[in-house]
DNA sequence: CGGGTAAAGTCTACAGTGTAGATCGGGCGT
DNA sequence: ACGCCCGATCTACACTGTAGACTTTACCCG
């Protein structure tokens, strides 16, 4: 199709020939999800820039669906606990604001991370969706919660933070600068008789720190957690 | 098409025309993603739905996409403040708890209620999407929160109430009957090696009681609320 | 009653999608 | 040398969203 693509030699020349692993796939998926959003990974198109034919990409995931899962997991790898650290607070603090940041630098992944799993059962997800999970819980039962209060204390952790994605994300403005201008301009077309209470806040919304409001809510929850905790060991 | 299309009299003999409004395009839409799911609403399939060219849906939302924005807006709207009620916890206790009620009776939608307003700066929004919030600004000012407080509490709820939420219906089985057997067969596949503490934990997966577990999330919450309110007002 | 106007509905067509199935090519073991 | 198999490709099909032209319908005014 190209010109020289008869380049199968050794050396092909400098040119491009990353010999098509999954992991090639998948980042490359990710690059483009990244750039242009979830609908702009076609296979074709996925293809086109890996340089091969779309049918090709079946070989390393069985559908796009998959393909979308493989991303999902290929950014969620990116995450990962050091297992030896001192408190399971700061650990779950740390572990907080790293997905914090996972999320702002891949915004565009983040629907998958959160809606995907609700068409898959449990127990079929992929392996790397299900290890933070596991993670969390042996540090948590490391730390003297019983499992089964791990796990609680895991729902109410990941759905706070979980949460607190979303929301952070759904205020999100892409030009700080004009942030402000826009928004009062988007906020502007509400009528002022149904939203007088959204309207005066503009400002309010328009300067927002995601990460001390997550903070703050991880401090609220983590020493009601903490006193449970006390309460079991006496 | 059909055999008696013409069908155009004043009493159209018991047949089908309910003449296509807005209302009834979003609601046979919402019921088929209800049963089938997002993908399966099509405009092809809706328009047969309805019994109408499938071009003839534009005239009442204008894409795709805006249409599923219908969609989510016409499921938000069943969730409604009564503006006159005792304390402002118990509101956002109930408000709460129906709101989870119409999660689980609409779980397709959900995707679509914590996803599109991603894509879609704060001010643009649907008004249906927007309603509720501004209406627990008020709640929450009425209780004497300052505004910007209130903006802060209204962060903090509904980040934990879309985080529960999602982590309920993750874990989300149909049938309650052979949950445990399928639960178990799922996570059979993990390797015990890699994650012991999740298997261990099956059973205690299986009998999860998303309202009580929302109830202890919400207790906690709101009275850490209330002492701050306390505290401002002194 | 006739005619004009705007809306509501339809038809056709196009570019693009995911993917099943057959086909090709080239490196390996024997 | 042969056969084999696996990765990559090609072709084809059913289906998608939607632009633009067209037809039908409803109604209002003279």
């Amino acid at each position: 199709m190209g010109s020289a693509n008869r380049a199968k030699s050794r050396r092909s020349s400098g040119s491009q020939k990353p010999p098509l692993s999954r992991d090639a796939v998948l980042s490359k998926a990710l690059e483009l999800v990244d750039a242009e959003g979830i609908d702009a990974l076609t296979m074709r198109r996925l293809g086109q820039r890996l340089g091969c034919d779309p049918m090709s990409l079946y070989r390393y995931a069985e559908s796009r669906a998959a393909l979308l899962d493989g991303v999902a997991e290929l950014v969620l790898d990116e995450l990962s606990i050091q297992p030896g650290d001192p408190d399971w607070k700061v650990q779950l603090r740390l572990l907080a604001h790293d997905f914090r940041k996972l999320a702002l630098q891949h915004p565009h992944v983040v629907p998958l991370l959160v809606t995907r799993p609700l068409s898959t059962p449990l127990g079929m997800r992929p392996l790397g969706t299900l290890r933070p999970l596991e993670q969390i819980l042996s540090l948590l039962i490391a730390a003297g919660f019983e499992p089964s209060d791990a796990l609680h204390v895991y729902r109410a952790y990941y759905g706070f933070l979980y949460g607190h994605i979303l929301n952070e994300l759904q205020e999100f403005i892409v030009d700080p600068e004009e942030s402000e201008a826009l928004l009062r301009l988007g906020l502007h077309r509400l009528p002022a008789k149904d939203f007088p209470r959204l309207r005066a806040l503009a400002p309010a919304l328009a300067d927002y720190d995601g990460s001390e409001e997550l903070d703050q809510g991880l401090t609220i929850r983590l020493t009601g957690l903490e006193a449970q905790l006390a309460r079991r060991t006496g």
